[in-house]
DNA sequence: ACAAAATTTTGACCATTGGTCATTTGGTGA
DNA sequence: TCACCAAATGACCAATGGTCAAAATTTTGT
């Protein structure tokens, strides 16, 4: 007799399920401007109902934000289990892998950007939450073993902090792409591939053995 | 008859006036919670006197924002003036400058990361975003100027590019510390200072001569 | 000094929407 | 067939960003 089980099963393909049209819908309409009704309709549900899988509209939204952790982390650790790359070779292959899902999955993308609108209302004790955490650490635990495979392999000095540089880079891929936004490509013509590709280049020299 | 330049001026204090009240407003209860009636209210005005002057809440916000990046501008300056320090010993100090301007002024760093979040509504055209984007410009110039000095008094590396470092670094800023904010300082204990202390560093390494 | 004209300010009003909850629906087990 | 319960509904509410006709205030012309 596996109805718990069954109900349970289907609980979660309805919250996916909804979690699916408020991509369709946020990324179509943009977060302002899409309406829980919209989402609802998407989602061929009524308004209330959204409400007993997620407690806000931010917390959906949220929702979609562990979904984008979840693909970068994918990807990156597919580079990590690579083993006909030495640690030095990973390293720039971080940045194009990171500028690659930022065009391919350019709404996902800027899901991660708008974490910090959405945070506030969601209860740091609720599952999305605690499950956007932990992908995050996932990520960050990613880029900081291919450093350590690089001093091991001896293509990366043994001196350099892997977890401090891990989340150096994180913050570089979350902050330099965006800022090319407020600067409107007025101030110089670089855009930001080629902001991120530099300062891997730059970095680069300063971590090779 | 200096009426008209006297209703300008007087117009233009106004207009500081409402900013003062929703600097208030805004810092104290959070953009989201504030309304515009209480800003209203600060500024001791009617909530339809305040969109003589604003188009829009977040336009409103967006002035804020303008002062917050031209107070960081100012900071910079005295160190781009400082000629008691070669180019780079002013490097780390750029860090140093941006760590106290998050420290001390924390509401106005904070709204700084809001750019994204605000900038949707308001008209490229208006008065407010072109001031915001030049004083953006200032701010990479001055970057990029220390970035010069450093190379004319041969103590940073002639192969560097001033103005992709000044992004990349000003990328930095906007992204490193925020990103503390995501990971929760669960993952590792560093404070964002740390980290974007230990970037520097390895940055240090990677331009002097 | 006064009134017409122009400008600035007001605040009642509107439309929208996130979120709630009493009620209904429909499947489950006896 | 019926009692039970979880899931879903959608009318409803409160809050608020924004509008605009009317009022208040200031300036101008005589």
């Amino acid at each position: 007799m596996g109805v718990v089980e069954r109900k349970e099963r289907e609980k979660e393909l309805r919250s996916e399920s909804i979690i699916d049209a408020a991509e369709r819908i946020f990324f179509s309409k943009g977060f302002e401007h899409a309406t829980m009704n919209d989402v609802a309709e998407e989602a061929e549900l009524s308004k209330g109902a959204l409400y007993l899988y997620f407690h806000s509209k931010n917390e959906l939204c949220m929702a979609i934000l562990q979904r984008s952790l979840h693909i970068l982390k994918e990807i990156f650790e597919i580079l990590q289990k690579d083993n006909n790359l030495t640690g030095i070779e990973k390293f720039p292959k971080l940045a194009n892998l990171f500028i690659n899902f930022a065009k391919e999955h350019s709404n996902h993308y800027d899901s991660l950007l708008s974490y910090r609108e959405h945070r506030e209302n969601c209860p740091a004790t609720g599952k999305i939450i605690k499950s956007i955490v932990e992908e995050n650490k996932k990520i960050n635990s990613i880029i900081s073993n291919i450093i350590k495979m690089g001093q091991a392999d001896k293509t990366i000095k043994k001196d350099i902090d892997p977890d401090k540089l891990s989340l150096t880079l994180w913050g570089n891929f979350t902050g330099i792409m965006p800022n090319s936004i407020l600067s409107e490509k007025t101030t110089l013509n670089f855009n930001p591939e080629d902001i991120i590709k530099y300062h891997f280049e730059l970095f680069l020299n300063a971590i090779k053995t």
